[in-house]
RNA sequence: GCCGAAGUGGCGGAAUUGGUAGACGCGCUGGAUUCAAAAUCCAGUUCUGGCAACAGAGUGUGGGUUCGAUUCCCACCUUCGGUACCA
């Protein structure tokens, strides 16, 4: 029978779903392993060849892992809701639930094709009321507690209460937005609004005013991504940030547990380093600084150099802090406010990264100084984010980068405090040296200099040594339509409304249907405009901003474990069973954003008592990015041919003339070796499917293409275009290739559709793999998968003989066994350290080597079928009832190594002398050091080399090499 | 800017703990088969010199540690990801 994949995929597909194959179990006698994919977020144009990289590693280790003996949860699902389906729905003019179910449709489709090995009957999907009813569970669950930094956990809101009434926030230690005093009578006194107010500032979920970026000419509501050097990104319009009270998730209160527990993962190092410097904890002090003609007002700086206290020469604050319209100076007035104008058009990104334009303003207030009770200028400049500490900043110019280029801007004084003399080399940042024009800490290394101002300050009561963290609260609200409603009501209407929790047994709060779901123009939010939604009968008014994207993503890896649960977001046995993720694989860029949430989300649980787990997930590797290839024509105007050397070989007289490769400076374009074209130059996109994989563009594809894209229509292939010809005389051009995201708008997304139609699933899965590292990002160049089809047909035919399966029943031979074995061994340990690209480097060596032997023996075939029934379970599971086997190979048992099978008595040696490999000698691994120098030594080679000299050191690496010194 | 990662033949990559650099595959070259092509098979393929034996160079760049460095250390260059409202 031929290698008609087509036809046995599709039976095995049907196999599989008809026999629940995949279906797993929340009990079983064997060890559970639960292996998660960061779940897609379906988007409109279907799974590209990047999405499966991860999905078919980690299907291909759940496989494995199910042959060993486990039992394996593997879900997937859809992380729905978000911005980019919201935008998809309304330029397709389609409501979000349709496009979204569409989409997901698709994926599914896709993803079942390249044989996943999912449990569908576990499906998630964040946008399906059954689901998000628990997601808004859980945001309730969050409004209704504090965290107890007594305790170290969170806790119900009503343990705060009862403090308050008992003792007021005496003995109270939680983290909070900002720091109260109270007593129990004065908290007894407050009004409902007024002890509502103050609760606000102890929930985990809370309100608080936050700017996002608007754009007025849109009339909406911006993200990041839509914003670009200070314009909208669609229409090119202006932004500015407006402030909005909004909700935020108090992720501080984790930072420590955050911090604690990345030295309880298996991550990889870079991965724990990234989530570190994101929480970024720093020790300091925080200062009381007292504004000079202010009737005693002061303002709280934070430093991690309280030692320098006696280099500040100014103050800077954020230019958003509260206190900037307070103290300006009418003379200062007008500086002030335009740059501020300047500061609200600028993101925070841009000025984090702005070191070679110091800007900034005079309020022309002055702080006085806590010790010397000098007058310091207060400023404001970009370089202070209001997000960062509090907002403020003793500026220390000697001492610091920034603060040094701003006083040099601005004409201020430096005065250096730190004797750096005996440390030659350090810079200006480095924490360490000797006190100098520092008063009492005169004399004082930098270390113990922060001590004892840190000692003093706590004693004048104007500060105190403080822990710090960079890590800020997660805005939680969206002015969007698409995504989870808050169960939120509030009975005041007005900016300052109190929100009451909707009861638990009215969820889900199902989101609205609207017919016009686009944002709005006076930058209300869309649901806002659901009046019937949302102006209850009894007065009150629901929140009309929505969830993030993340908010379903944060949890969506205990639903797996009982999807279907009406009365619990997942049950008690589930969880028991279960517990937490063993091994997670997912995208580089999710690294900080859904790392960070949804393991603060876990704690938050843990703290709840509902999972038991303190980390949600054990392991975690990150798949690379498949990067696109994008394509570009080079369209030249008076043109001139020009040879090697610049000489003009000819003027081009035509008025269009395209050209291929590259362009050096938007006018040279080199068409060959030895060929150069100077001109004006102008790039296109060329859309990938009209060149073939050499990013060649054939006449007969150029000729579509430019009856495709009208600016280029005037353009006559016969006599504008300078072809090159191929070894069939069929003429084409060379595009400039470069690599980039894969996105539909760039054109250059490759579906795996056509591939798998073109070469089977088996042989797309083991491509994807063999491309490289998982870890590793790598363009996506589809010119290497001719050598994986050949492999697995070579694998095919090794049982078959003229298109009929045969296969012998004879003993193996010592040598067969041999290279089986082997590749049982390399397979099992590289499956282990996720080394994929090389299990099937070993498959295909495998392969060859069983078909140089031509052995088509069952006793060998057999488990290596097993072996590759991970990577290939189409393929495999065809020859394995070819060979007669009962149920899915899926359902086997993995082949067990037998060491004595490849034991090997000796080596072949390298001989290095002087560092170069001279000369190959096979010795027994038995022999001792001596025997190895004396045969060694003997070599003729060996002694060529020698040439005489004494052999100073005689190195054997048993195993391994030998290597002569001399 | 800051944080993290990567850089090895014409190309994707291998070298697992500091021990033979280039496994495996693509491409290319030559040959077999064929009326011809596709497919398949065989041989070769890091670069330079040489008919060859062989010699020299060689893992982004420049230094260093070591008997030995793709691997460890220092400085730099380039590309990619994240940078808090894309998810």
């Amino acid at each position: 029978m031929e290698f008609n994949y087509t036809e046995f995929e599709q039976k095995w597909q049907k196999y599989w779903e008809e026999n629940n194959t995949y279906k797993v179990e929340n009990n079983t006698d064997r060890p559970k392993y639960y292996v998660l994919d960061m779940f897609p977020y379906p988007s409109g144009s279907g799974l590209h060849v990047g999405h499966p990289l991860g999905y078919i590693a980690s299907d291909i280790y759940s496989r494995y892992k199910r042959l060993k003996g486990f039992n394996v949860l593997h879900p997937m699902g859809f992380d729905a809701f978000g911005l980019p389906a919201e935008q998809y729905a309304i330029k397709q003019g389609k409501h979000p639930a349709r496009t979204t179910e569409e989409n997901i449709a698709t994926y599914k489709k896709q993803l079942r094709s390249l044989g996943m090995s999912y449990d569908w009957s576990r499906e998630v999907k964040t946008c399906d009321p059954s689901y998000y009813k628990w997601t808004q569970w859980a945001f309730l669950q969050m409004f209704d507690s504090w965290y107890n930094q007594n305790t170290n956990q969170a806790e119900k809101l009503e343990t705060l209460v009862a403090k308050f009434e008992a003792n007021g926030t005496e003995g109270v230690n939680a983290a909070e937005t900002e720091a109260l005093n109270f007593t129990a009578e004065e908290w007894q006194a407050m009004d409902e609004t007024a002890q509502q107010k103050v609760l606000m500032n102890y929930r985990l979920a809370y309100l608080d005013y936050s700017e996002v970026w608007f754009c007025p000419a849109l009339g909406t509501v911006l993200a990041n991504d839509e914003v670009k050097d200070g314009k909208s990104e669609r229409g090119d319009h202006d932004v500015e940030k407006r402030r909005l009270r909004q909700w935020f998730l108090r992720v501080t209160a984790y930072a420590e547990r955050l911090l604690g527990g990345l030295e309880t993962v298996d991550w990889s190092e870079s991965m724990r380093e990234m989530q570190r410097n994101w929480i970024g904890k720093s020790h300091g002090a925080s200062m009381f600084f007292e504004i000079d003609g202010h009737n005693g007002k002061t303002f709280e700086i934070f430093t991690t150099r309280p030692d320098t206290i006696f280099g500040v020469t100014f103050m800077v604050l954020a230019p958003e802090h509260e206190l900037v319209q307070e103290i300006t100076s009418d003379s200062q007035k007008q500086a002030i406010e335009e740059y501020l104008e300047y500061v609200n058009k600028r993101s925070e990104r841009e000025r984090m990264s702005e070191v070679k334009v110091v800007t900034g303003a005079f309020t022309g207030a002055y702080a006085i100084h806590p010790f010397t009770k000098a007058k310091i200028p207060i400023w404001i400049s970009e370089y202070v984010l209001a997000s960062y500490g509090t907002g403020a900043i003793m500026a220390v110019p000697s001492d610091d980068d920034r603060d040094n280029a701003f006083a040099d801007k601005f004409g201020i004084p430096i005065v250096d405090i730190i004797d750096k003399s005996d440390y030659p080399g350090a810079t200006r940042d480095d924490k360490i040296g000797k006190m100098i024009n520092s008063d009492f800490i005169n004399g004082l290394e930098v270390k113990d200099a922060i001590k004892v101002i840190c000692d003093k300050v706590e004693e004048m009561k104007v500060g105190k040594a403080k822990i710090n963290y960079r890590l800020r609260d997660a805005g939680f609200s969206r002015q969007r339509y698409w995504g989870e409603p808050f169960p939120i009501v509030y009975k005041d209407d007005s900016e300052e409304g109190v929100p009451y929790a909707i009861d638990i047994n009215e969820l889900p709060l199902i989101l609205p249907e609207m017919e016009d779901f686009r944002p709005q123009k006076d930058g209300q939010p869309p649901l806002a405009k659901a009046e019937h939604w949302r102006n209850l009968t009894n007065g009150t008014f629901r929140e009309t901003d929505t969830m993030p994207g993340y908010a379903g993503s944060s949890w969506y890896f205990l639903r797996y474990m009982d999807p279907h649960n009406e009365d619990a977001f997942v049950s008690q046995e589930a969880l028991d069973y279960w517990e937490s993720v063993d091994f997670y694989i997912g995208g580089a860029e999710h690294a900080v954003g859904h790392l960070i949430y949804s393991r603060m989300w876990h704690k938050f649980f843990k703290d709840m008592s509902l999972v038991k787990t303190e980390e949600p997930y054990k392991k975690l590797v990150n798949q690379g990015m498949i990067q696109g290839q994008s394509l570009f024509i080079s369209f030249c105007e008076d043109a001139k041919k020009l040879d090697r050397d610049g000489d003009v070989v000819a003027e081009i007289n035509d008025f269009n003339k395209f050209v291929s490769h590259q362009i050096d400076g938007g006018n040279e374009v080199k068409i060959d070796k030895d060929t150069y074209v100077l001109g004006k130059c102008k790039e296109h996109r060329v859309p990938i499917h009209y060149a073939d994989v050499h990013g060649r563009l054939y006449k007969d594809q150029f000729t579509k293409y430019i009856n495709e894209y009208k600016e280029m229509t005037h353009v006559d292939p016969e006599k504008n275009v300078w072809w090159k010809v191929d070894g069939n005389g069929e003429e084409y051009i060379l595009l400039r290739p470069e690599v980039e995201k894969m996105s539909k708008s760039k054109y250059n997304v490759v579906n795996p559709d056509d591939m798998v139609a073109q070469y089977g699933a088996d042989v797309f899965r083991m491509f994807e793999m063999f491309l490289g590292p998982i870890e590793q990002s790598k363009p996506w160049d589809t010119k290497g998968i001719s050598g994986v089809s050949k492999f697995i047909r070579k694998y095919w035919n090794l049982s078959h003989k003229n298109e009929a399966f045969n296969v012998s029943d004879d003993e193996p031979t010592k040598e067969e066994l041999k290279i089986l074995h082997q590749t049982i061994k390399k397979v099992e340990d590289d499956i282990e350290r996720l080394s994929f690209n090389t299990c099937v480097s070993a498959f295909m060596v495998c392969v060859n080597e069983l078909n140089s032997k031509k052995c088509n023996k069952r006793s060998i075939l057999e488990p290596l079928t097993v072996l590759m029934a991970p990577f290939a379970p189409y393929t495999t599971e065809e020859i394995w009832h070819k060979l007669g086997k009962e149920g899915s190979i899926h359902q086997a048992t993995y082949p067990v190594l037998n060491e004595e099978y490849i034991k090997e008595d000796a080596f072949e040696y390298p001989i290095m002398i002087k560092g170069k490999m001279r000369a190959k000698i096979e010795m027994s691994l038995d022999w001792d050091e001596a025997a190895v120098k004396d045969k060694v030594l003997a070599d003729e080679r060996v002694q060529k080399w020698i040439n005489g000299d004494e052999v100073k050191r005689f190195i054997l690496v048993k195993g391994r090499i030998v290597n002569i010194v001399i």
